[in-house]
DNA sequence: CGCATACTTGACGTCATTCAAACCGTGTGG
DNA sequence: CCACACGGTTTGAATGACGTCAAGTATGCG
Protein backbone atom coordinates (compact mmCIF):
# COMPACT_ATOMS: atom_id res chain seq x y z
CA UNK A 1 0.00 0.00 0.00
CA UNK A 2 1.33 3.65 -1.00
CA UNK A 3 1.27 6.36 1.00
CA UNK A 4 -1.02 8.91 1.31
CA UNK A 5 0.91 12.35 1.92
CA UNK A 6 -2.11 14.37 0.70
CA UNK A 7 -4.08 13.29 4.17
CA UNK A 8 -0.84 12.91 6.89
CA UNK A 9 -1.38 14.34 9.79
CA UNK A 10 2.71 15.21 9.95
CA UNK A 11 2.73 16.25 6.75
CA UNK A 12 3.10 19.95 8.00
CA UNK A 13 5.88 18.90 10.69
CA UNK A 14 8.09 16.14 9.28
CA UNK A 15 11.28 16.39 7.57
CA UNK A 16 9.58 15.59 4.18
CA UNK A 17 7.57 19.26 4.66
CA UNK A 18 10.58 20.84 3.23
CA UNK A 19 10.04 19.05 -0.03
CA UNK A 20 7.58 20.57 -2.88
CA UNK A 21 4.79 18.58 -4.17
CA UNK A 22 6.77 16.93 -6.68
CA UNK A 23 9.90 15.91 -4.72
CA UNK A 24 7.38 14.61 -2.00
CA UNK A 25 5.31 12.41 -4.81
CA UNK A 26 8.49 11.02 -6.30
CA UNK A 27 9.60 9.98 -2.54
CA UNK A 28 6.37 8.72 -1.20
CA UNK A 29 7.06 6.32 -4.45
CA UNK A 30 9.90 4.44 -2.40
CA UNK A 31 7.93 4.74 1.03
CA UNK A 32 5.75 2.35 2.48
CA UNK A 33 3.31 2.77 5.57
CA UNK A 34 3.38 0.35 8.11
CA UNK A 35 1.33 -0.25 11.21
CA UNK A 36 2.61 -1.71 14.60
CA UNK A 37 0.41 -3.05 17.36
CA UNK A 38 1.67 -2.28 20.67
CA UNK A 39 4.39 -4.24 21.95
CA UNK A 40 5.62 -4.83 18.34
CA UNK A 41 9.04 -3.75 16.61
CA UNK A 42 9.79 -1.78 14.32
CA UNK A 43 13.50 -3.08 14.13
CA UNK A 44 16.49 -4.85 16.89
CA UNK A 45 19.55 -3.97 17.82
CA UNK A 46 22.24 -5.68 15.44
CA UNK A 47 20.03 -5.60 11.89
CA UNK A 48 21.72 -4.69 9.50
CA UNK A 49 20.46 -2.02 6.92
CA UNK A 50 17.68 -1.72 8.73
CA UNK A 51 14.83 0.92 7.12
CA UNK A 52 14.24 4.16 8.66
CA UNK A 53 10.64 5.53 9.35
CA UNK A 54 8.77 8.53 10.17
CA UNK A 55 6.08 8.28 12.69
CA UNK A 56 2.63 9.51 11.35
CA UNK A 57 0.97 8.53 14.44
CA UNK A 58 1.26 6.53 17.94
CA UNK A 59 4.59 6.25 20.10
CA UNK A 60 7.87 4.53 19.68
CA UNK A 61 10.86 3.70 22.21
CA UNK A 62 14.20 3.26 21.46
CA UNK A 63 15.31 1.09 23.88
CA UNK A 64 18.77 -0.95 25.21
CA UNK A 65 18.76 -4.44 26.74
CA UNK A 66 21.91 -5.09 29.06
CA UNK A 67 23.23 -8.52 30.37
CA UNK A 68 20.78 -9.54 32.33
CA UNK A 69 17.72 -9.07 30.10
CA UNK A 70 16.55 -5.24 31.84
CA UNK A 71 15.45 -2.76 29.27
CA UNK A 72 16.48 0.77 29.72
CA UNK A 73 14.48 3.36 27.36
CA UNK A 74 16.71 5.88 25.25
CA UNK A 75 13.86 8.24 24.04
CA UNK A 76 10.61 8.62 22.99
CA UNK A 77 9.86 9.13 19.50
CA UNK A 78 6.74 11.06 19.15
CA UNK A 79 4.63 11.81 15.56
CA UNK A 80 6.57 13.83 12.64
CA UNK A 81 10.05 12.05 14.65
CA UNK A 82 12.36 10.30 12.73
CA UNK A 83 13.68 6.69 13.15
CA UNK A 84 16.60 5.31 12.05
CA UNK A 85 20.57 5.34 11.71
CA UNK A 86 21.35 6.57 8.06
CA UNK A 87 25.02 5.81 8.21
CA UNK A 88 25.79 3.39 10.51
CA UNK A 89 26.02 -0.47 8.99
CA UNK A 90 23.28 -1.72 11.44
CA UNK A 91 20.94 -0.80 14.48
CA UNK A 92 22.40 -0.32 17.91
CA UNK A 93 19.66 0.04 19.66
CA UNK A 94 15.76 -2.18 19.56
CA UNK A 95 12.97 0.44 18.21
CA UNK A 96 9.20 -1.05 19.42
CA UNK A 97 5.68 0.76 19.57
CA UNK A 98 4.54 1.83 22.72
CA UNK A 99 0.82 1.90 21.43
CA UNK A 100 -0.66 1.13 17.96
CA UNK A 101 1.46 3.34 15.87
CA UNK A 102 1.12 4.03 12.08
CA UNK A 103 4.74 4.88 10.29
CA UNK A 104 6.01 5.98 6.43
CA UNK A 105 9.32 3.61 5.73
CA UNK A 106 12.20 3.82 3.53
CA UNK A 107 14.35 1.47 2.64
CA UNK A 108 18.14 2.80 3.36
CA UNK A 109 19.27 3.09 -0.18
CA UNK A 110 15.89 5.02 -1.27
CA UNK A 111 16.31 7.71 1.51
CA UNK A 112 20.25 8.12 0.80
CA UNK A 113 19.68 8.44 -2.59
CA UNK A 114 17.02 11.47 -1.54
CA UNK A 115 19.64 12.70 1.27
CA UNK A 116 21.73 13.33 -2.32
CA UNK A 117 18.86 14.51 -4.44
CA UNK A 118 17.18 16.93 -2.14
CA UNK A 119 19.56 19.22 -0.48
CA UNK A 120 16.96 20.23 1.77
CA UNK A 121 15.80 17.35 2.83
CA UNK A 122 19.36 16.42 4.88
CA UNK A 123 18.58 19.98 6.01
CA UNK A 124 15.74 18.59 7.86
CA UNK A 125 16.90 15.66 9.04
CA UNK A 126 19.83 17.57 10.64
CA UNK A 127 17.52 19.75 12.31
CA UNK A 128 15.21 17.07 13.12
CA UNK A 129 18.99 15.12 14.55
CA UNK A 130 19.94 17.68 16.46
CA UNK A 131 16.11 18.63 18.46
CA UNK A 132 16.44 14.26 19.41
CA UNK A 133 19.84 15.31 20.52
CA UNK A 134 18.62 17.84 22.75
CA UNK A 135 16.01 15.62 23.91
CA UNK A 136 18.21 12.80 24.24
CA UNK A 137 20.60 15.30 26.54
CA UNK A 138 17.34 16.72 28.32
CA UNK A 139 16.34 13.03 29.07
CA UNK A 140 19.98 12.52 30.43
CA UNK A 141 19.22 15.71 32.63
CA UNK A 142 15.78 14.31 33.89
CA UNK A 143 17.21 10.56 34.68
CA UNK A 144 20.53 11.55 36.23
CA UNK A 145 19.76 13.94 38.73
CA UNK A 146 18.44 14.48 42.08
CA UNK A 147 16.35 11.89 44.06
CA UNK A 148 13.67 9.62 42.88
CA UNK A 149 11.06 12.02 43.60
CA UNK A 150 12.54 14.68 41.54
CA UNK A 151 13.26 12.84 39.03
CA UNK A 152 9.64 11.73 38.62
CA UNK A 153 7.79 15.23 39.24
CA UNK A 154 10.52 16.37 36.28
CA UNK A 155 9.24 13.55 33.96
CA UNK A 156 5.38 14.25 35.01
CA UNK A 157 5.83 17.77 34.14
CA UNK A 158 7.37 16.82 31.15
CA UNK A 159 4.31 14.51 30.02
CA UNK A 160 2.06 16.87 30.86
CA UNK A 161 3.87 19.66 28.95
CA UNK A 162 4.09 17.35 25.77
CA UNK A 163 0.47 16.18 25.98
CA UNK A 164 -0.35 20.04 26.11
CA UNK A 165 -1.63 21.52 23.05
CA UNK A 166 -0.53 25.34 24.06
CA UNK A 167 2.89 24.34 24.18
CA UNK A 168 3.44 26.85 27.05
CA UNK A 169 0.89 25.12 29.91
CA UNK A 170 1.23 21.91 30.97
CA UNK A 171 -1.72 19.55 30.13
CA UNK A 172 -4.07 19.19 33.34
CA UNK A 173 -5.30 16.24 32.89
CA UNK A 174 -3.84 13.72 30.48
CA UNK A 175 -2.75 9.77 30.03
CA UNK A 176 0.84 8.46 30.85
CA UNK A 177 2.01 7.12 27.84
CA UNK A 178 4.18 4.20 29.59
CA UNK A 179 3.62 1.46 32.26
CA UNK A 180 5.38 1.87 35.54
CA UNK A 181 7.93 -0.41 34.36
CA UNK A 182 8.72 1.85 31.72
CA UNK A 183 8.75 4.67 33.78
CA UNK A 184 11.02 2.87 36.31
CA UNK A 185 13.55 1.91 33.71
CA UNK A 186 13.46 5.60 32.28
CA UNK A 187 14.74 6.86 35.75
CA UNK A 188 16.77 4.02 36.62
CA UNK A 189 14.42 2.90 39.40
CA UNK A 190 12.09 -0.09 40.09
CA UNK A 191 8.63 -0.34 39.71
CA UNK A 192 7.72 -0.21 43.12
CA UNK A 193 9.91 3.31 43.98
CA UNK A 194 7.90 4.80 40.98
CA UNK A 195 4.69 3.52 42.51
CA UNK A 196 5.43 4.84 46.27
CA UNK A 197 6.44 8.38 45.05
CA UNK A 198 3.45 8.85 42.75
CA UNK A 199 1.56 8.02 45.80
CA UNK A 200 3.54 10.45 47.82
CA UNK A 201 3.36 13.19 45.52
CA UNK A 202 -0.22 12.41 45.45
CA UNK A 203 -0.49 12.96 48.81
CA UNK A 204 1.22 15.99 48.60
CA UNK A 205 -1.27 17.19 46.87
CA UNK A 206 0.90 17.78 43.55
CA UNK A 207 -0.60 15.43 41.66
CA UNK A 208 -3.71 13.25 41.51
CA UNK A 209 -4.34 9.86 40.25
CA UNK A 210 -6.74 8.82 38.17
CA UNK A 211 -7.19 5.32 36.61
CA UNK A 212 -4.06 3.66 36.31
CA UNK A 213 -2.20 5.61 34.13
CA UNK A 214 -4.16 9.08 34.38
CA UNK A 215 -2.85 11.63 35.80
CA UNK A 216 -4.44 15.03 37.00
CA UNK A 217 -2.23 18.12 37.68
CA UNK A 218 -3.69 19.34 40.72
CA UNK A 219 -0.62 22.20 41.48
CA UNK A 220 1.73 22.62 38.62
CA UNK A 221 4.26 24.95 40.74
CA UNK A 222 4.64 22.73 43.30
CA UNK A 223 5.75 19.78 41.00
CA UNK A 224 8.05 21.59 38.96
CA UNK A 225 9.11 22.98 42.73
CA UNK A 226 9.84 19.10 43.53
CA UNK A 227 11.21 18.34 40.14
CA UNK A 228 14.63 21.44 41.05
CA UNK A 229 14.74 22.23 37.57
CA UNK A 230 15.17 26.18 37.23
CA UNK A 231 11.79 27.80 36.09
CA UNK A 232 11.85 29.58 32.84
CA UNK B 1 44.05 35.15 12.59
CA UNK B 2 42.81 33.17 10.00
CA UNK B 3 42.93 29.58 9.41
CA UNK B 4 45.55 27.02 8.30
CA UNK B 5 44.02 24.12 7.14
CA UNK B 6 46.31 22.39 5.34
CA UNK B 7 48.15 21.70 9.05
CA UNK B 8 44.63 21.21 10.59
CA UNK B 9 44.97 17.77 12.04
CA UNK B 10 41.60 16.60 11.99
CA UNK B 11 41.02 18.12 7.95
CA UNK B 12 40.80 14.55 7.14
CA UNK B 13 38.07 13.68 9.94
CA UNK B 14 35.99 16.92 10.65
CA UNK B 15 32.75 17.60 8.80
CA UNK B 16 34.69 20.15 6.71
CA UNK B 17 36.55 17.10 5.18
CA UNK B 18 33.78 16.61 2.32
CA UNK B 19 34.64 20.03 1.06
CA UNK B 20 36.48 20.51 -2.03
CA UNK B 21 39.56 22.38 -1.71
CA UNK B 22 37.81 25.47 -2.95
CA UNK B 23 34.78 25.53 -1.29
CA UNK B 24 36.76 24.71 1.97
CA UNK B 25 38.79 27.29 1.62
CA UNK B 26 35.47 29.42 1.04
CA UNK B 27 33.97 28.46 4.56
CA UNK B 28 37.72 28.91 6.42
CA UNK B 29 37.44 32.99 5.31
CA UNK B 30 34.41 33.01 7.75
CA UNK B 31 36.14 30.52 10.55
CA UNK B 32 38.46 31.70 13.04
CA UNK B 33 40.57 29.54 15.09
CA UNK B 34 39.99 30.02 18.99
CA UNK B 35 42.36 28.58 21.71
CA UNK B 36 40.46 27.87 25.03
CA UNK B 37 42.55 27.63 28.69
CA UNK B 38 41.00 23.92 30.21
CA UNK B 39 38.15 25.35 32.46
CA UNK B 40 37.68 28.30 29.85
CA UNK B 41 33.95 28.59 28.47
CA UNK B 42 32.75 28.88 24.67
CA UNK B 43 29.53 29.85 25.31
CA UNK B 44 27.07 29.72 28.21
CA UNK B 45 23.69 28.57 28.31
CA UNK B 46 20.95 30.92 26.98
CA UNK B 47 23.59 32.56 24.87
CA UNK B 48 21.96 34.21 21.70
CA UNK B 49 23.13 32.92 18.09
CA UNK B 50 26.05 31.55 19.77
CA UNK B 51 28.73 30.37 17.09
CA UNK B 52 29.66 27.06 16.38
CA UNK B 53 32.77 25.35 16.39
CA UNK B 54 34.98 21.99 15.20
CA UNK B 55 37.50 20.94 17.68
CA UNK B 56 40.77 20.82 16.37
CA UNK B 57 42.80 19.33 19.33
CA UNK B 58 42.09 19.25 23.46
CA UNK B 59 38.35 18.15 24.82
CA UNK B 60 35.09 20.07 25.79
CA UNK B 61 32.45 19.14 27.70
CA UNK B 62 28.56 20.00 27.38
CA UNK B 63 27.03 20.41 30.80
CA UNK B 64 24.22 21.19 32.49
CA UNK B 65 23.25 23.12 36.08
CA UNK B 66 20.46 22.44 38.35
CA UNK B 67 18.67 24.98 40.56
CA UNK B 68 21.37 23.95 43.17
CA UNK B 69 24.42 24.77 40.77
CA UNK B 70 25.13 21.17 40.32
CA UNK B 71 26.95 20.60 37.51
CA UNK B 72 25.71 17.51 35.25
CA UNK B 73 28.28 16.67 32.51
CA UNK B 74 25.92 15.20 29.46
CA UNK B 75 28.20 15.17 26.89
CA UNK B 76 32.16 15.18 25.89
CA UNK B 77 33.47 16.50 23.01
CA UNK B 78 37.04 14.62 21.32
CA UNK B 79 38.82 16.25 18.40
CA UNK B 80 37.02 16.96 14.91
CA UNK B 81 33.95 16.76 16.79
CA UNK B 82 31.17 19.48 16.38
CA UNK B 83 29.32 21.89 19.14
CA UNK B 84 26.85 24.44 18.22
CA UNK B 85 23.43 24.29 17.90
CA UNK B 86 22.40 25.26 14.60
CA UNK B 87 18.81 26.03 14.42
CA UNK B 88 17.93 26.98 18.22
CA UNK B 89 17.57 30.32 19.13
CA UNK B 90 19.70 29.98 21.86
CA UNK B 91 22.31 27.81 23.63
CA UNK B 92 21.12 25.13 26.15
CA UNK B 93 23.99 23.78 27.73
CA UNK B 94 27.22 24.84 28.45
CA UNK B 95 30.35 23.83 26.85
CA UNK B 96 33.65 24.15 28.82
CA UNK B 97 37.35 23.30 27.70
CA UNK B 98 38.52 20.43 30.22
CA UNK B 99 42.02 21.19 28.74
CA UNK B 100 43.63 23.40 26.72
CA UNK B 101 41.43 23.41 23.18
CA UNK B 102 41.79 24.45 19.80
CA UNK B 103 38.77 25.65 18.09
CA UNK B 104 37.62 26.53 14.44
CA UNK B 105 34.70 28.77 14.98
CA UNK B 106 31.86 29.86 13.00
CA UNK B 107 29.18 32.64 13.08
CA UNK B 108 25.73 31.43 12.77
CA UNK B 109 24.89 33.01 9.56
CA UNK B 110 28.14 31.98 7.99
CA UNK B 111 26.96 27.99 8.79
CA UNK B 112 23.58 28.51 7.39
CA UNK B 113 24.92 29.69 4.56
CA UNK B 114 27.48 27.46 4.20
CA UNK B 115 25.11 24.72 4.47
CA UNK B 116 22.78 26.31 1.76
CA UNK B 117 25.50 26.32 -0.71
CA UNK B 118 27.51 23.21 0.25
CA UNK B 119 24.96 20.36 0.15
CA UNK B 120 27.48 17.56 1.38
CA UNK B 121 28.58 19.67 4.13
CA UNK B 122 24.99 19.10 5.64
CA UNK B 123 25.11 15.59 4.88
CA UNK B 124 28.30 15.32 6.79
CA UNK B 125 26.57 17.79 9.67
CA UNK B 126 23.83 14.77 9.67
CA UNK B 127 25.90 11.84 10.02
CA UNK B 128 28.03 13.66 13.16
CA UNK B 129 24.38 14.90 14.51
CA UNK B 130 23.34 11.17 14.67
CA UNK B 131 27.05 10.31 15.71
CA UNK B 132 26.32 12.48 18.88
CA UNK B 133 23.13 10.84 19.12
CA UNK B 134 24.63 7.29 19.15
CA UNK B 135 27.44 8.98 21.70
CA UNK B 136 24.81 10.56 24.26
CA UNK B 137 22.62 7.14 24.06
CA UNK B 138 25.43 5.48 24.87
CA UNK B 139 26.46 7.83 27.62
CA UNK B 140 22.71 7.23 29.00
CA UNK B 141 22.97 3.58 28.89
CA UNK B 142 26.39 3.49 30.64
CA UNK B 143 25.24 6.07 33.27
CA UNK B 144 21.37 4.36 34.19
CA UNK B 145 22.09 1.05 34.40
CA UNK B 146 23.60 -1.18 37.60
CA UNK B 147 25.06 -0.21 40.49
CA UNK B 148 28.08 2.37 41.02
CA UNK B 149 30.67 -0.55 40.59
CA UNK B 150 28.84 -1.46 37.05
CA UNK B 151 29.14 2.16 36.01
CA UNK B 152 32.48 3.00 36.59
CA UNK B 153 33.95 0.04 35.53
CA UNK B 154 31.95 0.96 32.30
CA UNK B 155 33.05 4.41 31.72
CA UNK B 156 36.72 3.38 32.24
CA UNK B 157 36.34 0.85 29.43
CA UNK B 158 34.92 3.35 27.28
CA UNK B 159 38.03 6.07 28.52
CA UNK B 160 40.33 3.08 27.67
CA UNK B 161 38.67 2.51 24.41
CA UNK B 162 38.54 5.97 23.63
CA UNK B 163 42.35 6.24 24.69
CA UNK B 164 43.54 3.44 22.32
CA UNK B 165 44.88 3.89 18.76
CA UNK B 166 43.71 0.75 17.37
CA UNK B 167 39.62 0.87 17.84
CA UNK B 168 39.53 -2.61 18.82
CA UNK B 169 41.83 -2.65 21.44
CA UNK B 170 41.18 -0.89 24.69
CA UNK B 171 44.27 1.11 25.98
CA UNK B 172 46.59 -0.42 28.75
CA UNK B 173 47.65 2.59 30.21
CA UNK B 174 46.06 6.12 30.11
CA UNK B 175 45.05 8.98 31.86
CA UNK B 176 41.81 10.18 32.68
CA UNK B 177 40.04 13.16 30.91
CA UNK B 178 38.32 13.93 34.11
CA UNK B 179 38.74 14.87 37.30
CA UNK B 180 36.73 12.78 40.34
CA UNK B 181 33.88 15.40 40.58
CA UNK B 182 33.71 15.22 37.01
CA UNK B 183 33.28 11.35 36.37
CA UNK B 184 31.25 11.21 39.63
CA UNK B 185 28.57 13.53 37.73
CA UNK B 186 28.81 11.68 34.76
CA UNK B 187 27.28 8.91 36.92
CA UNK B 188 25.09 10.38 39.11
CA UNK B 189 27.63 9.84 41.87
CA UNK B 190 28.99 11.63 44.28
CA UNK B 191 33.22 11.88 44.50
CA UNK B 192 33.93 9.73 47.69
CA UNK B 193 32.06 6.90 45.85
CA UNK B 194 34.00 7.24 42.70
CA UNK B 195 36.89 6.92 44.93
CA UNK B 196 36.12 4.18 46.72
CA UNK B 197 34.92 1.85 44.51
CA UNK B 198 38.63 2.92 42.61
CA UNK B 199 39.67 1.47 45.17
CA UNK B 200 37.51 -1.69 45.59
CA UNK B 201 38.33 -1.98 41.37
CA UNK B 202 42.42 -1.86 42.34
CA UNK B 203 41.98 -4.33 44.98
CA UNK B 204 39.87 -6.86 43.18
CA UNK B 205 43.12 -6.40 40.63
CA UNK B 206 41.06 -4.98 37.40
CA UNK B 207 42.68 -1.71 37.32
CA UNK B 208 45.79 0.00 38.96
CA UNK B 209 46.11 3.40 39.92
CA UNK B 210 49.12 5.37 39.07
CA UNK B 211 49.11 9.11 40.43
CA UNK B 212 46.05 11.09 39.98
CA UNK B 213 44.87 10.32 36.91
CA UNK B 214 46.92 7.67 35.28
CA UNK B 215 45.23 4.25 35.25
CA UNK B 216 46.54 0.92 34.50
CA UNK B 217 44.22 -2.31 32.75
CA UNK B 218 45.34 -5.12 34.54
CA UNK B 219 42.72 -7.09 33.90
CA UNK B 220 40.34 -5.53 30.81
CA UNK B 221 38.27 -8.76 30.46
CA UNK B 222 37.55 -8.31 34.59
CA UNK B 223 36.67 -5.41 34.03
CA UNK B 224 34.21 -5.43 31.49
CA UNK B 225 32.56 -8.28 33.54
CA UNK B 226 31.88 -5.55 36.00
CA UNK B 227 30.36 -3.44 34.09
CA UNK B 228 27.58 -5.61 33.39
CA UNK B 229 27.66 -5.09 29.62
CA UNK B 230 27.43 -7.78 26.58
CA UNK B 231 30.22 -8.74 25.16
CA UNK B 232 30.79 -7.87 21.38
C1' DC C 1 -15.29 -17.74 36.50
C1' DG C 2 -10.26 -18.14 36.52
C1' DC C 3 -6.09 -16.67 35.11
C1' DA C 4 -2.84 -13.08 33.64
C1' DT C 5 -1.03 -8.57 33.84
C1' DA C 6 -0.31 -4.33 36.00
C1' DC C 7 -0.19 -1.94 40.01
C1' DT C 8 0.03 -1.05 45.17
C1' DT C 9 1.69 -1.65 49.78
C1' DG C 10 4.63 -3.33 53.65
C1' DA C 11 8.92 -5.07 56.05
C1' DC C 12 13.63 -5.53 55.74
C1' DG C 13 18.40 -5.21 53.93
C1' DT C 14 21.87 -3.03 51.14
C1' DC C 15 24.29 0.39 49.06
C1' DA C 16 25.27 5.09 48.14
C1' DT C 17 25.22 9.54 50.39
C1' DT C 18 26.44 12.55 53.98
C1' DC C 19 29.41 14.51 57.25
C1' DA C 20 33.89 14.71 58.92
C1' DA C 21 38.78 14.39 58.96
C1' DA C 22 43.14 13.48 57.02
C1' DC C 23 46.19 13.25 52.99
C1' DC C 24 49.06 14.82 49.10
C1' DG C 25 51.16 17.69 45.53
C1' DT C 26 51.65 22.37 44.24
C1' DG C 27 52.24 27.06 44.51
C1' DT C 28 52.94 31.31 47.50
C1' DG C 29 54.93 34.23 50.72
C1' DG C 30 57.78 34.98 54.69
C1' DC D 1 64.13 26.85 52.77
C1' DC D 2 60.24 26.25 55.32
C1' DA D 3 55.48 27.23 56.59
C1' DC D 4 51.21 27.48 54.95
C1' DA D 5 47.10 27.37 52.31
C1' DC D 6 44.53 25.25 48.72
C1' DG D 7 42.36 21.96 45.44
C1' DG D 8 41.83 17.44 44.50
C1' DT D 9 41.65 13.15 46.61
C1' DT D 10 41.25 9.37 50.04
C1' DT D 11 39.21 7.18 54.00
C1' DG D 12 36.00 6.30 57.91
C1' DA D 13 31.42 6.01 60.39
C1' DA D 14 26.56 6.81 60.53
C1' DT D 15 22.36 7.88 58.28
C1' DG D 16 18.92 7.25 55.01
C1' DA D 17 17.10 6.31 50.44
C1' DC D 18 16.17 2.95 47.27
C1' DG D 19 16.08 -1.97 46.13
C1' DT D 20 14.51 -6.59 47.23
C1' DC D 21 11.28 -9.88 48.60
C1' DA D 22 6.73 -10.90 49.39
C1' DA D 23 1.88 -10.40 49.75
C1' DG D 24 -2.22 -8.33 48.30
C1' DT D 25 -5.49 -5.52 45.11
C1' DA D 26 -7.49 -4.19 40.81
C1' DT D 27 -8.60 -4.68 35.79
C1' DG D 28 -9.14 -7.16 31.70
C1' DC D 29 -9.45 -11.23 28.77
C1' DG D 30 -10.34 -16.02 27.52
Amino acid sequence: MNLACAECPVRDSAACAVLSEEERDALAAAGRTRVLEAGEMLFAAGDEDAACATLVSGALKVAAFDAEGNEQILALVHPSGFVGELFAPFAHHDVIALTESRLCTFARPDIERALEDYPALARALLRRSQEDLLASRGLMELAGHGKAEARLAALIYDFASAASKSSCHPAQNFELPLTRGEIANMLSLTIETVSRKLGQLEKMGAIKRTGKRGIELVDPAMLQDISGRVLV
